[in-house]
RNA sequence: GGGCGAGUAGCUCAAUGGUUAGAGCCGACCGCUCAUAACGGUCUGGUUGGGGGUUCGAGUCCCUCCUCGCCUACCA
């Protein structure tokens, strides 16, 4: 068994997350590191909050907190939401811990002495009754190409023209909407990325098995030339810069910027884990080469706008440290969920929240959806109907109705036991043969994270339960050959215990239920792909018990309802 | 502007250059009666965005045009 690191990109402290955050990489993350630890792996599976940077010092000032309040309680409620998800992760972290600053600045140093960090003065917006620095997009003017009036200093949305702060006519604060704003030198480090190019190009081949979409974005930075890279910021709230464990001269009111210090709190999240259990050297076997870490497989999850800070800009600070850390090994992009043709958003109303979906339906729901729907190949999109057709049909009818069934069938005519007695026939020899080889496609495409092929080939198996069922017909079988039916029986129930291991990376509470109803406890093992053998699994005399209906069907009224409430309209 | 990706059935998506382009949902019909008005089966449905080319053979490769999405390093 083998020992596997599992990271998924760090959702922004600004806000609960809409669903397309949740589809694009932290579901798929514990789908995936659930099924390894079914697998009998070691994993860990780490996140955290990413709280620093710009719009978390403007949120907190919209909220009337002061930035630290504000992440304090954003950190809690994006935690308590994830679990309320099923996200299994071994620890959320957050950025702005104590681990996390001491690694960055740490990092920062050791890019110091390698000859990586320069010092730079740049010319920034400042904005004198705001009291700070603006970064391009947060100043807004008529756009001198289109005379459009709200375009951003880094680029105007209404023609696409890419724009300098300096360029707009007229430029205004979009914090505050002060025009009183003038141009300052202001000295930020810069990391010299150029010069690690050779090392960065030598790892990125090395890479061979990367999904195309992180490999292109990765060669495409490499072919237009790296450039060097600012790495520190005109804020407040962040990792102060220091420099051997004291303020940097000239950089005391500086700190790093937030894409410097998030990746690097994957680590920091995991000694932040370990020295919550007081074992505090027991984050270097994990990420430490040179403390046993190489063996470890290292796995990112990532939306498609991340790719870039996790192949080029991370790696380009890993490798320049000169230190043995543990690199990723695998890389799994997504690309967007969007709603309606369009992106989700809060300020217009658009889209479904992580504690709104909850309020209105439970975790597996959402999960089973975003999986089968993920959105690997291309962005995906979210319609109510679609989401209800999937629900009723895939949930409720193929798989709850099945379990249902059975149960019930087995509670009117064999007394709520599993039945002995008969012997597998013919039917039961293809039921085998059929479900060998779906294991093994459903094994595989986890295997590869691959979601929706794995979602379907799950589905396919519950398929093919009620096909077994419509064909051997114990129902018909019990009048006439009690032994018989007895079989069928038998395997019905021990489907439904597959069922409830296949369910654990899935729907992992739904699991749960369905292993009740056949008085199994997990977590139980993934299934071999010797069919024959998972369904004799099940000791003949069990109790068997039905339960409350495992999913409830979702009603058009309650679609009209969220429709409206959403702004999930048909356009 | 540059780069990357996408465009396939009413909808959401599949298809190492190789039979007749497949699933699921929706729709129509048949069967079953254990079950959540469920389940199983059959059928309908396609000029693979347009045009050109390479090839014995193209959804797939090449050229071109159109549409959409993302990235373009100071939002994260």
């Amino acid at each position: 068994m083998s020992r596997i690191l599992i990271t998924s990109a760090l959702p922004y402290i600004n806000g609960i997350k809409h669903l397309g955050n949740l589809a694009g990489s932290m579901l798929p993350a514990d789908v995936y590191a659930r099924f390894k630890r079914a697998q009998g792996h070691e994993v860990l599976y780490i996140c955290a909050t990413d709280e620093h940077g710009t719009p978390a010092e403007l949120a907190a000032a919209k909220a009337g907190q002061d930035v630290k309040t504000y992440c304090d309680e954003q950190h809690l409620i994006q935690k308590n939401a994830g679990e309320a998800f099923g996200l299994s992760y071994d620890w959320f972290g957050r950025s702005s811990s104590r681990e996390n600053r001491a690694l960055t600045q740490m990092f920062c140093d050791a890019l110091d002495g390698n000859g990586l960090i320069e010092e730079r003065t740049d010319k920034m917006v400042y904005s004198i009754d705001d009291g700070r620095f603006l970064p391009d997009r947060y100043v807004e003017g008529t756009c001198p190409h289109c005379k459009f009036e709200k375009a951003r200093g880094d680029q105007c949305d209404n023609c696409g023209r890419l724009l300098d702060p300096t360029d707009l006519i007229d430029p205004y604060s979009a914090v505050s909407g002060s025009r009183n704003l003038e141009v300052r030198d202001t000295k930020h480090l810069y990391l010299l990325q150029t010069k690690v190019e050779p090392q960065l190009r030598g790892w990125i081949d090395s890479k061979s098995a990367w999904p195309q979409l992180a490999k292109s974005i990765a060669n495409k930075h490499l072919e237009e030339g790296l450039i060097d890279r600012g790495i520190t910021r005109d804020l407040k709230w962040g990792v102060p810069v220091a420099k051997n464990g004291k303020p940097r001269e000239g950089f005391e009111n500086k700190v790093f910027y937030v894409w410097f210090d998030a990746p690097i709190e994957y680590i920091g999240a995991t000694q932040e884990y370990f020295n919550a259990r007081n074992e505090t050297d027991g984050w270097q076997n994990w990420w430490r080469l040179d403390k046993g870490a190489d063996d470890v497989s290292y796995i990112q999850f990532m939306g498609k706008d991340n790719v870039a800070f996790h192949t080029v800009s991370f790696p380009a600070t890993v490798i320049g440290s000169g230190q043995p850390w543990k690199m990723v090994d695998t890389l799994k992009a997504f690309n967007w969920l969007n709603w309606y043709g369009g992106k989700f958003s809060t300020s217009m109303n658009r889209g479904v929240f992580m504690d709104q979906a909850l309020e209105i339906l439970p975790a597996d729901y959402w999960r089973w959806y975003l999986i089968a729907n993920s959105p690997e190949g291309s962005d995906s999109s979210f319609t109510w109907d679609q989401f209800q057709s999937t629900v009723n049909k895939d949930l409720a009818d193929v798989l709850g109705n099945f379990v249902n069934r059975i149960v019930k069938f087995t509670e009117s005519k064999f007394g709520g036991t599993v039945p002995e007695g008969g012997e597998a026939g013919p039917l039961e020899e293809k039921l085998y043969a059929d479900l060998s080889a779906l294991l093994m496609e459903a094994t595989e495409a986890f295997d590869v994270m691959e979601m929706r092929k794995a979602a379907q080939a799950v589905r396919r198996i519950w398929v093919l339960g009620n096909e077994y069922l419509q064909e051997a017909a114990p129902w018909t079988a019990f009048k006439s050959d009690a032994d018989r039916a007895a079989v069928i029986v038998r395997h019905g129930l021990n489907l439904v215990r597959l069922y409830a291991v296949l369910a654990q990376p899935l729907i992992p509470f739904a699991a749960k239920s369905i292993a009740d109803s056949v008085s199994v406890t997990l977590p139980l093992d993934w299934p071999s792909t010797d069919a024959k053998s998972e369904l004799s699994k099940l000791p003949v005399g069990a109790t068997v018990k039905s339960g409350e209906v495992l999913f409830k069907k979702i009603e058009d009224e309650q679609v009209a309802e969220w429709a409206e409430r959403f702004g999930g309209v048909q356009a």
